[in-house]
DNA sequence: AAATCGGGGCA
DNA sequence: TGCCCAGATTT
């Protein structure tokens, strides 16, 4: 069963894989390193244009080692898991550092590095060094329950423990670099998560969830999301040419971002009632102000939160003294980095002053 | 062990 | 809507 799963694979992979990505076959590590941090739970269709422009702009570890965070931060704007982009940063740091530059050859070494784990470690030890470790991402999970019928949640210790010890025994020896490769593009290509196509399926003859009538159940997660709405209000300060905004520091969504003032209220709140919270005076530190503008209402989702944004533009006659707050003037903005819901709004210009 | 962290595509 | 995506880190 396993000698056929592991060479049934390779052979579809030899004569019907097709898919095609920049970084495939790379072997500098560098660059597959770039693009494994990008497709962390992100689609490869979404991240391809990313690795581009990263690659152009720090063809290698030393160049985005010495990148300012800011400028690394732009070039990830709209990629979301911001965390990844700080990470990474500092990942290139650490080789420059630690390592001499060099990219760490060992499992354990690169593991050792800034955002990555157990999967970006043995992508990384197979596809540059071709070491014999196999991955575990969400194709590796849902193409081995299935085809082994495990219905271990593959959320839990206990079904990545079991995933990991069957996908080391598949792994065939010499061969962990193209095997690794092969297994996720059928996930991703055939072992579909929605209507997988096992008609054409070369694994189809032996795969115990196709004959149990079990595809659409397997894998099996755990888990259930709660997602919280949350109602942001912001207050566009202008004076004379600049505007007023922050970087986002606390353990929050957008941590490393910028954004105007922001009063978050636990419902909708029209302008009128949200003069009256104490917030917004605090946020203003009680100057005066002139109302411009208010915009319709912006909806994100997000994994775990529906966020509901308007922006107020308000514009101040004196120069405001708002600690932890930067004026930036109007045409400079775009040297920052925003999370969607405010370039969106910055986009659409749909307050008249920009 | 559970909760978080984005944004987009698709049914 | 809900689910998933070349997961990792924090709580």
């Amino acid at each position: 069963m396993k000698q056929f799963f592991t060479s049934a694979l390779l052979e579809w992979n030899r004569e019907d894989n097709t898919r095609s990505m920049p970084w495939k076959g790379e072997k500098d590590p560098y660059r597959i390193w770039l693009s494994e941090i990008i497709l962390q739970q992100t689609r490869v269709e979404q991240g391809w244009a990313y690795y581009e422009k990263f690659i152009q702009a720090y063809p290698t570890v030393q160049h985005l080692a010495a990148a300012p965070e800011e400028e690394v931060f732009r070039l990830w704007q709209g990629l979301g898991y911001y965390a990844r982009c700080k990470n990474m940063l500092a990942a290139a740091r650490q080789i420059v550092s630690q390592f001499h530059g060099h990219f760490p050859n060992t499992y354990e070494a690169i593991q050792s590095l800034k955002g990555i784990g157990p999967y970006t470690s043995a992508a990384i030890a197979s596809f540059a060094f071709n070491l014999p470790h196999a991955v575990l991402d969400g194709n590796v999970f849902r193409v081995l329950s299935r085809f082994f019928d495990i219905d271990t949640p593959i959320d839990s210790t206990a079904g990545k423990k079991q995933f990991a010890s069957l996908a080391a025994e598949l792994l065939p020896h010499g061969e962990s670099a193209v095997y690794n490769q092969s297994i996720m593009d059928f996930g991703a290509v055939v072992c579909k998560p929605q209507q997988p196509a096992c008609k054409i399926c070369p694994l189809a003859r032996k795969c115990k969830a196709l004959h149990l009538g079990l595809i659409s159940v397997l894998p099996v997660k755990t888990k259930k999301l709660v997602i919280k709405k949350r109602y942001f209000n912001y207050l566009i300060v202008k004076h004379k040419d600049d505007l007023y905004i922050r970087k986002r520091t606390e353990n929050d969504i957008w941590q490393n971002l910028h954004e105007f003032v922001l009063i978050e209220t636990s419902a909708p709140t029209d302008i009128q009632a949200l003069e009256k919270l104490p917030a917004f005076k605090e946020k203003l530190s009680d100057m005066s102000y002139n109302i411009d503008a208010v915009s319709a209402s912006f909806k994100q989702q997000l994994t775990h939160q529906t966020i509901h944004s308007q922006f107020i533009l308000l514009s101040v006659a004196e120069k405001p003294e708002m600690p932890g707050y930067i004026a930036v003037p109007q045409d400079q903005l775009d040297r920052y980095a925003f999370p969607k819901t405010i370039t969106d709004f910055l986009k659409r210009r749909e307050l008249s002053l920009f």
